[in-house]
RNA sequence: GGUGGCGUGCCCGAGUGGCUAAAGGGGGCAGGCUGUAAACCUGCUGGCUUCGGCCUACGGUGGUUCGAAUCCAUCCGCCACCA
């Protein structure tokens, strides 16, 4: 197989990324790799905590893609190994540790959501409890000589913990060594990863010379912020959009954000051209149009990266019937009383039922707060006694539909 | 190993014997306005309930007391200083 030509590799590469180290080195890799004819070994790692992988992991895993289409070997990497360990970034407490039931089933649920951007052919799938198991005592003794604690501790979560008085296990310190001992395994030639990632890619490149082998490039990709606009996406804040989620909430979910997280939306998410990016960020500073329209159309296009064109305008059809003209959408899902007798429920419990509430306490507030309607009726006592001899249309919130009903 | 401090609801934080489901703030949820944006306003923010109440909760356990988040003992955890 032939590689395309070096400019045009880092044309792809380079476009997003926010820092590489080095990207002299990345060209020097890649022009020798044309020369060799022989794939660069692009890793990035994954806890498999997270089962839901959402537009904030796609960024970095769309990067992933760009190597691939350019013929290079993918590494993706699910830490099931350091999954009981515990990345401390970003974290201030201790994480609770995983099985490895759990971390199995996580990881099933990994490999079928990425597969929605990587391709299944031609992407390796990896495990490091692979060799990360194997390791002996003296082994993980060698590893943890190769690096000082003053020089751990002068990673950022590490001092704000130790300074905030959260505790630090010792074994936490093990986590970026052995983060870096898996691009030994791997030999890696580039480990992609979020700026929050930066101490861990470059412990990495310290490590492999330790191990004699050529430090990898380190590639930084910015990180998304959630919804809320604040804090970096996650499911943890649930301010996350998740691939896997329905075409509806994808888009109801993106014009949530606030407007100056469009532009950014734009340049991680979609695969605008860089012309159309600029448009958009001028549209935006010199406010010549509603953001409004942006934010549609950002939304349009993250359906259609995940579903189709189609399914986008579908879901903005979808949208405008509920929140633009106020009518109730067009499909909605039942719940049926398995009773065989008339049914008689009280507000709150109804709504608990179809879990539109987590507990008849926190339905019955609902009610109170007038969240909740019945046949568009708001109703305002909890304990409102219903009959259900038809199918009642239930209304929680803006959001949360249900036809009720009883066994036929 | 020694000395001292600390541990309250999702988070921060007040509370030193009853008026405490626990002040205040943040966050979140719901309602209003709107563009499911921002700002702003209102309500809610442990569970169950025959709507009378009941149960669970202030690191764990045991105790004192009519009564404990508050006092005592003990254990656990965190931090600081010393070694």
């Amino acid at each position: 197989m032939s590689f395309p030509p070096l400019n045009e590799q880092m044309d792809l590469i380079l476009r997003g990324a926010e820092e590489i180290i080095s990207a002299e080195n990345l060209e020097k890799k890649i022009a020798r790799s044309i020369k060799t004819n022989t794939p660069l070994i692009v890793k990035e790692g994954f806890d498999p905590t997270a089962p839901d992988i959402h537009i904030g992991h796609a960024v970095s895993i769309r990067k992933l893609k760009h190597f691939q289409d350019l013929g290079h070997t993918v590494v993706f990497l699910i830490g099931d190994f350091t999954a009981l360990v515990g990345d401390p970034s970003g974290r201030s407490k201790i994480r609770p540790r995983m099985t490895r039931e759990e971390v199995k089933q996580n990881a099933e649920t990994y490999r079928a959501q990425v597969y929605k951007i990587l391709n299944p052919e031609k992407t390796q799938v990896r495990f490091n409890s692979e060799w990360l198991g194997k390791l002996s005592s003296y082994d993980i003794l060698a590893l943890t000589s190769y690096y000082t604690v003053a020089r751990m501790l002068e990673r950022d979560d590490f001092e704000k913990r130790f300074k905030s008085q959260t505790p630090i296990a010792v074994l936490e310190f093990l986590y970026p060594l052995l983060q870096a001992y898996d691009s030994v395994a791997l030999k890696a030639d580039v480990e992609l990863g979020g700026t929050d990632q930066k101490f861990n890619l470059l412990l990495g490149r310290t490590i492999q010379e330790n191990y004699g082998q050529e430090p990898q490039i380190c590639m930084m990709l910015p990180l998304l912020v959630g919804t809320d606009g604040v804090e970096k996406m996650s499911k943890s804040l649930n301010n996350y959009i998740g691939i896997n989620e329905s075409a509806d909430e994808i888009y109801g979910k993106t014009l949530s954000i606030p407007d100056e997280q469009i532009h950014p939306y734009f340049q991680l998410c979609t695969q605008v051209s860089a012309k159309e990016l600029e448009a958009i960020k001028k549209d935006l500073k010199e406010q010549r149009v509603n953001p409004r329209d942006h934010k549609r159309r950002l939304a349009r296009e993250l359906v259609g990266l995940y579903y189709s064109e189609q399914a986008a305008l579908q879901a903005e059809e979808n949208f405008d019937k509920l929140f633009r003209k106020k009518e109730i959408p067009d499909e909605i899902d039942e719940f049926v009383y398995e009773s065989d007798e008339l049914v008689i429920d009280t507000v709150s419990g109804l709504v608990c039922a179809t879990g539109g509430a987590p507990s008849k306490s926190a339905a019955r507030r609902l009610v109170e707060g007038g969240g909740v309607q019945l046949d568009g009726r708001k109703v305002s006592d909890p304990l409102e006694q219903i009959i259900i001899d038809k199918p009642i249309l239930l209304r929680v919130g803006k959001r949360f539909f249900k036809w009720v009903r009883t066994k036929d």
